[in-house]
DNA sequence: TGTGGTTGCGCAATCGATTGAGCAAAAGTA
DNA sequence: TACTTTTGCTCAATCGATTGCGCAACCACA
């Protein structure tokens, strides 16, 4: 109890030093204290002297910038925002934690926020990181057009990461949704499997649409005349899996093998197959897209199309990096070389 | 290609408002501005005909306050810092989820930061938040001693979140792991199962040593005087869950059931007995720790023991507020009230 | 003694918003 | 008319760090 009033009296005052405390008690001003602190003493000519016994104090009262005052000063934060849909997706969850790991790495600080995929929230989320003076935003957006963001990266760099847009100038890192499904489609067919289920999200999303491309395209180019390819589903949900594949199944449709777009989906196909007394592979095989540790304790245990999180954390990490040393704004570096394409890994198991 | 030089012409000096060049534009000071800006128009008696002509200037033109200027001189920075072990992990994502959300209802942005569980970059994270004069700090905490983030609470306020320290005045809000592990020992008793094996995590933990006095004394005093329970093994990891199993099958002794204190313990687990061709629950039954919708789709689905992660992100939030908004310092008032026990749920399936 | 160069450091403006104090004009009161 | 009160707004200091410019002291050299 008195040992905590003592801790309160020794460390509210402590706290308020400041350049100017330190120079009055070294005798020198704030110019060359401040000089000390950002390591600039060699390149202002202060003394070895004055240097030691700067540091000394520096040391001795453990002071720190005020990272508020010097971000006002020099019109730099040393921070990036960053917002996603839904941190509780293992898949956004991953991709921030590689994003914050290799941003911190490079002395940067993370403001997160989770839009809950809707448009309102993003840009208030994006507003905000403007008002912060943010030196660079990363975003998976959810907005339908690009434009808001496109007039936020005239100001401060932005770079796109698993969701982009067509028509574009914006930098975006993303899996090859096109190539992922395609492959999977087609090994699908080499497997024998001939009629084909595609149960999709969010039908006005890039990656969605590719997705069905690939999966189209792998049907009707395959070179098997005889196969089947089907897509239906609207939302990347557990009841649209379940609700799909019971729709299927009672209106009597044969199908012999499943491709679910994402994980969610997919446990509602499971959920449904099993109510239906189907098992996997032997009645249904079933493959899904996006990667999850739990996947290989499934019985049995799921194909996929694993998405590269670490790679696609690197490469916007590496983007982004680029423009906010560029310039200010992340108007012209962005078009030549800011959009890519992360190839997916197509992991098979006991599902198909 | 010219359209886009038209935007940054338009929009890079657009973005030089501020208090001063909207007051040159309407003819007020800066001070009025400022009050309109806040809202305080009418508490300083700003008039009507002055209020509304300064509005739609800043509708106008959009200007939106420097919150690095503003947080510089009232030293209120609307922001938390949020330091926990990894976001990669389903439980922190949705504990950091819920208070990100809500948080954010309550005006408050937040700076995430991940330990990857090493104490060293939680100092680092913590100091980045003093030195960003964060409002508050919520933390999963990973050193072994509380000092350091005592002498920070003496400035800041801070809550921890389902890790904490004996003997401290910290807030903290946790699951009450010593009930959550006992009721579920108590339910494989009630079921006939007598020979019960738990898998620990890290045994310095709070959690870990609560969840383990919690079984052992659901066996000791559950009134069956047949039943047996050993704890073994040593870190949250699949690999433990796996060892451990293997451990004990090799060893030959007999068990009926195992208490998993992880889910990725419970992984490593599930994969043991399945080579060893044991199947859940006739031959060994099966509970763990930690909710996750995948344990609805394993085969069989598995019992838990379930955190609830929404009341302890609206208790964490709760306090914090509190603690804000009282004083700058966490000292007094986190004694009382500021520690809290939630319960969790334990949901029964197939697995047992 | 005068000129020029170097060394070592301080002055003061600046970033953009907030806020207590205060002032001029208008309105009210006696 | 003289005095007080209210209205409506401005002034200027402040938060803490950064940085271009400049000055004094010292040395070298002729």
């Amino acid at each position: 109890m008195s040992a905590k009033c003592i801790l309160e009296f020794d460390l509210i005052p402590m706290k308020k030093d400041t350049l100017q405390t330190i120079a009055e008690r070294t005798g020198f001003s704030k110019s060359t204290v401040s000089r000390v602190v950002s390591g600039q003493g060699r390149r202002y000519r202060i003394s070895e002297a004055a240097i030691s016994k700067i540091q000394d104090e520096i040391r001795a009262c453990g002071y720190t910038p005020d990272l508020i005052a010097q971000g006002l000063r020099t019109r730099r934060t040393n921070t990036v925002g960053l917002t996603i849909p839904s941190i509780d997706n293992p898949f956004f969850a991953s991709l921030s934690g590689n994003i914050i790991t290799r941003l911190k790495r490079c002395g940067y600080n993370i403001l997160l926020s989770d839009s809950m995929e809707t448009e309102e929230n993003e840009r208030a989320a994006i507003n905000s990181f403007v008002s912060r003076k943010v030196d660079g935003i990363i975003a998976v957006p959810v907005s339908k057009s690009p434009s808001f963001i496109e007039g936020v990266s005239a100001s401060i760099p932005v770079v796109l990461i698993d969701r982009y847009y067509e028509n574009t100038f914006l930098p975006y890192v993303c899996t090859d949704n096109y190539a992922g499904a395609r492959r999977a489609t087609e090994y699908l067919l080499s497997k024998g499997y001939r009629n084909i289920m595609a149960i999709q999200g969010v039908r006005s999303s890039m990656p969605n649409k590719e997705r069905v491309n690939g999966f189209l395209d792998a049907v009707r180019l395959g070179g098997t005349p005889d196969a089947e390819g089907f897509v239906t589903g609207d939302s990347f949900s557990v009841e649209n899996g379940a609700r799909e594949i019971e729709a299927v199944l009672s209106a009597g449709r044969k199908i012999d093998a499943v491709f679910a777009f994402s994980t969610t989906i997919l446990l509602g196909v499971i959920r449904s197959l099993r109510e239906h007394g189907l098992r996997i592979p032997d009645d249904v095989a079933v493959v899904s897209f996006d990667d999850n540790v739990f996947l290989d304790y499934m019985d049995p245990p799921i194909s996929r199309v694993a998405q590269n999180t670490d790679r696609m954390g690197e490469a916007t990490v590496d983007i982004l990096m680029k423009l906010m040393s560029s310039s200010g704004s992340g108007g012209e570096s962005g078009m030549e070389d800011g959009q890519m394409l992360i190839m997916p890994e197509l992991i098979i198991r006991g599902s198909c």
